[in-house]
DNA sequence: CCAAATCTGATGTACGTAAATCAAAATCTA
DNA sequence: TAGATTTTGATTTACGTACATCAGATTTGG
């Protein structure tokens, strides 16, 4: 049997309500006291019930995630799962507030960073933007104890608690590598197409696929980035542009949002040119495009996982517990039409 | 607040025990009271506080795990994932027991099945070996109300409530896909290595890859595939054999375990020859081979995921309660040496 | 050594549910 | 309608922890 509370106090010769004190770190302790206690906890192996202290203080974890406001897939895909997640809050004893900002700008950022920190939550979890005083609104909160996460993009050089998102250096790379072998040993130019280089996770997975191509695949030659803003009509134009002006190129890379306008520019201009394309996240729509072979393979990462990892990081960090680092990694998924979901 | 018991009672016009008696479908309800009850828990949209029911009821979870006694690293890691599940017992109200059968073996796994029905568990994970008799087993416990997953390898026809493996047909289209992309549009013969077609895993792989490979690369001829018993010494020996006697083998399909022996085929016999190789399974060899050139790609199940899913789906079939879905899939993992966790 | 301050123990209630007991009420049977 | 039977209610204890209160013990300062 699990030892209780009722075994701390046997073991340490002292009274329930002294245990109690040192569990719940009130005062009014000796200090020899308390650590013929916390003695005691270690070589018993007590660990707290939390199921059970949850209960008694009928405590619930007051979460709040802070999400761009960008109208593309895989923004609402993310959106629905945190409100897949609202709708298990009873269960999972959660009380989970979405709050929406405008997407790539670091003021509004802070602002309701700042006023979270008077609010003081149980976690925060959110899309960060990568600017210095994003930063410091973050290491502001954890120095003042309250648990914080990024998610899909993470923060240079902050304190933050986790990052629920992938390695996007990596996925670069092995979008790098799937696209050159594909290619076998031709020759050519590789379109890129971005959201925009002011969100580390893109300006990442353009790191990692240049290097790659750069050290493996020299015979293929990156043009320069286009800049879609994740905004599909946007994307369209210009990858149309690019597609009729340049008839080197033989791949393309899309790394950002806005495939929706990249797939229609593939449909209308290169039918006859079996372009080798690489494209990142499965909506809907690249995921008839993979089907139809118009893309080649998707590289994706799982926004369900990652707003259930961030709630259980998030929920552990407040009750200062341990995780299961393997279960909070997120993965890259490579997807090719046969091992869809 | 969430609603209680207490609210049921009130809501129904009946007191706490009928509310008790309902609840825990004990005796002594007469129907229409029943229905009130039922009807008011529905209304309000009662859920039951699981963490405060398992208190009450002291209650743990014994399962039991039963995997082949396979000498091969993907059956080590599995038996230590299964350890780390154990040693997280206390926290999850688990009480995990591994049983080991011997592999390939149906009668004996049979008959530790039909032990376990007099010791009723509240769940079963296994590695089915995939045979009428054990089908006809596991179905008898699933009638007698235990709750049964199959881990790895699943059973065809049966009633186990769930599957915690990868798609092994989408794995073989995968492999055949990336090999057939990886190798341009060369013409040559593809070496199937695999453990035995006994077992299901195994045997949907192959169907998969063979399909993927005659639909759309018929440049690619497989060879009649060679069986290693997933043991490293056999698999050295026969695949040393098939590259000496066969110059046309341009790739590699090693869809079982026992890697360890191929990879040292691969390097003694075809350092020069610039194969293109495609194993599963991630281990500490794998991992090298890929890091090293001598395999392009690792298709992987995460054994850690399957583990801790089957466990959350055991739980929750004995509670009566529903899954999220889509925690529950396991993925097929690719590997390039570029996202190497 | 005494008073004041500090520390410790004993005890009770609460959280939401399970499970048991016993009494009372309702229903059924003859 | 009496008596047996079934159904329902009321109440209590328990699970492991949190938290509060008050009394008693120990230590500290002067």
């Amino acid at each position: 049997m699990r030892p209780t509370v009722h075994d701390i106090a046997a073991a340490a010769g002292v009274s329930l309500a002294t245990v109690d004190r040192v569990l719940n770190q009130r005062p009014g302790v000796r200090h020899v006291t308390r650590e013929k206690v916390e003695k005691a906890i270690r070589e018993i192996g007590y660990v707290r019930d939390v199921a059970a202290a949850n209960l008694a203080k009928g405590r619930t974890y007051p979460l709040v995630f802070i999400l761009p406001a960008s109208d593309n897939s895989f923004m609402h895909g993310l959106n629905d799962e945190v409100r897949a997640a609202v709708a298990r809050s009873p269960v999972e004893r959660t009380d989970i507030r979405t709050l929406e900002v405008p997407a790539f700008d670091p003021t509004a950022l802070v602002r309701v960073l700042d006023e979270l920190g008077k609010e003081r939550p149980s976690g925060i979890a959110l899309v960060a933007t990568d600017a210095p005083e994003v930063r410091d609104a973050v290491d502001r909160l954890v120095q003042d104890g309250i648990p914080v996460v990024t998610l899909v993009s993470d923060l240079t050089g902050s304190q933050r608690h986790h990052y629920a998102g992938v390695d996007n250096i990596a996925a670069g790379r092995t979008a790098a590598r799937l696209l050159g072998r594909f290619l076998g040993g031709a020759t050519g130019e590789i379109a890129v197409l971005a959201g925009s280089m002011l969100v580390r996770d893109h300006r990442e997975r353009l790191e990692g696929f240049a290097s790659v191509m750069a050290a493996e695949f020299p015979l293929l030659s990156i043009l320069p980035v286009i800049e879609g803003r994740d905004d599909p009509e946007m994307a369209h134009m210009l990858v149309a542009d690019a597609l009729s002006k340049k008839s080197g190129i033989i791949g393309v890379y899309s790394l950002g949002a806005g495939n929706r306008g990249l797939i229609r520019a593939l449909k209308e201009k290169a039918v006859d040119r079996s372009l080798t394309v690489i494209a990142h996240e499965l909506t809907t729509h690249t995921r008839a495009a993979l089907l139809d072979g118009t893309i080649d393979a998707i590289l994706n990462q799982d926004a369900g996982h990652e707003v259930r990892s961030a709630i259980r990081v998030l929920k552990a960090k407040a009750d200062g517990l341990a995780v299961i680092e393997a279960q909070e990694r997120i993965r890259l998924d490579i997807f090719l039409k046969d091992n869809l979901p």
